[in-house]
DNA sequence: CTGTATCCTTGAGGATACTG
DNA sequence: CAGTATCCTCAAGGATACAG
């Protein structure tokens, strides 16, 4: 049922949770989706890559929504102990098993914005090798 | 690209707009997503029993959330000169066009969540004529 | 019944500085 | 380089009352 998210922040998995519900809480705020997004394509992405490329996201802001997708199963980190230190992230098995329907909804969009954008689906140029 | 989204409120549609953004945009909030999960079924339905189903939806939101749906050419909303006044919300055929993506996101979502829920794809219950 | 008007709280998100 | 720590702003969202 749609109704009557669960208010307990502590075990909402025993909830019995909208599907559409468990989804916005995934995916909730203004830039988890566009990270997705961004580690769509093969190669995994440093922080200073994804930072770059969002443009305008702080730091505080970019580290937390990692860190929730991570939790959530979505995206994987590596992390290499070199000098300077290197992460990279990319998206696991479930995070990819997201992507077909997510390309669905880019080109849902795209159909509803009716005019043509230098964008393509699933945001290709995210993923370009700048 | 998914970078640069507008900082304009007034004119987006001239920007180059990442599709994942534009529809960050049309169903953002709390509220959207489950409202055009509701409308999902053949009957329209009436503000109050929106509400009703909703569960903890105050009227703000409702009128607000329904309006900006409206807005985006999501959904219909149809006045009939009633007393007491009778007021029927139903989507549009644009509306419509996002359910079989937003039938797969639910069927990810429940996937996802790993565990049965008595909630069916679509919110099935959510459509129950109550 | 279908909303508006008003006021208020909360937290998402941003700015800046700093650390291992 | 890859983050934390802190503080702050602002708008999403809620509570309550009221209107057409």
């Amino acid at each position: 049922m749609c109704a009557k998210n669960s208010q307990e922040t502590t075990q909402p998995s025993e909830e019995l949770l909208c599907p559409i519900r468990y989804l916005l809480n995934i995916f909730s705020g203004k830039w988890k989706l566009p990270i997705v997004c961004m580690l769509s394509g093969e190669t995994p992405l440093r922080y200073s890559t994804i930072k770059r490329r969002l443009g305008d996201i702080t730091n505080v802001m970019l580290a937390q929504s990692l860190k929730e997708l991570e939790a959530a199963g979505i995206v994987h980190r590596e992390q290499y102990n070199e000098v300077p230190p290197r992460v990279e992230y990319r998206l696991t098995e479930k995070g990819k098993s997201i992507l077909p329907t997510l390309g669905q909804l880019a080109e849902w969009a795209i159909g509803a914005m009716q005019n043509e954008t230098t964008c393509g689906v699933l945001c290709t140029k995210c993923q370009s090798t700048t």
